[in-house]
DNA sequence: ATGCATGAGAA
DNA sequence: TCTCATGCATA
């Protein structure tokens, strides 16, 4: 049915409710802070003592640049638009994330914290000395109830957040998958999915906006950049396998779907004011690299210090920050491999 | 494919 | 304020 294109993938919200989770962050956060080397200095002695770490962190960056340092190109290319009337944030997103699932009661440690991994967290190899590591909790608690799906066919030109955060699976498929703790099962279906998807002849897009068709309580469409970090393994080990499940029915739809008939493909529309996204150029990165692998958790003050000098604005220097905190701890030969 | 960003929820 | 799941924008 359907056959139209009417689709709008976007706007839409699902909601669900589900419970909330315990998972992870509780304890091994805390391992994880209980690692780090600075408990709490700032205030006062970072006048001294971090002008100190600043410039060490700094001369370290610095010595991969010098030879190629000839650009007087002001760094503050970070241009962005303001982030402020462009958007609506109103709009209504819907979290919902649990987590749950993963059997595992593995904990392990995340020695992270002491400096000197980040550098390498692209090192193609094997696991590295057990940094990051999925530390799911295993706690799951779980109620489920969700409240609706809508969908209605229209189309917000304003595409600014539609962020759904929810999905938390928890192991409630009675059925036959339990949890699959397993990474290598979790891997292994990425591909096979990857491979199929292609052989539907889909793109990552379409399967993100496709979701939404499957009226799944609690899971509307995601994102291309999603889809294809569950293909790639570039997303946590819980986030993983909440979506495993979900990509899996829809797989299964998709070719039952081809094999009767047609494939609807669908297409959405564009809409209109754009976000730009700041951009830090190299030499900035550089520095905050050499920081990151001194102190991956700055405090304020700290961020603030390192803004002032690299000429960025805090925000962009806390939430850089942040994401490269997350980085570490994704999958991809990072956990328990 | 990936960098920078947002926002809900938990500390 | 941080983490985590996600997304827009862009290389």
């Amino acid at each position: 049915m359907m056959s139209m294109n009417s689709k709008q993938a976007f706007s839409m919200h699902p909601i669900l409710h589900e419970p909330k989770y315990t998972p992870l962050h509780s304890s091994s956060e805390a391992i994880r802070r209980a690692c780090l080397p600075t408990p709490s200095l700032q205030g006062n002695i970072f006048a001294g003592f971090d002008e100190t770490l600043l410039q060490r962190a700094e001369a370290l960056a610095a010595v991969d640049i010098v030879s190629q340092k000839s650009h007087p190109f002001k760094p503050d290319a970070t241009y962005h638009t303001m982030t402020s009337m462009t958007c609506t944030p109103t709009s209504s997103t819907v979290h919902l994330h649990h987590p749950s699932v993963l059997t595992g009661h593995h904990h392990h440690q995340p020695s992270q914290g002491l400096e000197g991994e980040l550098l390498d967290h692209l090192t193609p190899g094997i696991s590295l000395g057990g940094m990051v590591g999925p530390d799911v909790g295993s706690t799951a608690s779980h109620h489920a109830h969700m409240s609706a799906i809508n969908h209605m066919p229209h189309h917000h030109p304003q595409t600014m957040n539609m962020h759904q955060h929810n999905l938390g699976s928890h192991t409630s498929l009675g059925s036959t998958g339990e949890s699959e703790p397993d990474p290598r099962e979790l891997e292994s279906f990425a591909e096979r999915f990857k491979q199929r998807r292609i052989k539907l002849g889909v793109t990552q897009a379409d399967v993100g906006s496709a979701l939404a068709n499957l009226k799944i309580p609690g899971v509307g469409c995601l994102s291309q950049s999603t889809i294809c970090r569950f293909e790639s393994l570039t997303l946590s080990h819980n986030n993983m396998v909440a979506l495993k499940p979900i990509l899996e029915a829809w797989l299964e739809e998709a070719e039952r779907a081809q094999r009767e008939k047609m494939t609807k493909p669908e297409i959405f529309n564009g809409g209109d004011k754009k976000r730009k996204r700041t951009s830090i150029a190299a030499p900035e990165k550089r520095s905050l690299e050499a920081y990151f692998a001194v102190q991956p958790r700055p405090s304020s003050e700290k961020i603030a210090a390192i803004a002032e000098k690299l000429d960025l604005k805090k925000n962009v220097v806390r939430v850089w920050f942040c994401n490269q905190r997350q980085k570490q701890k994704r999958m991809k030969f990072s956990a328990a491999h």
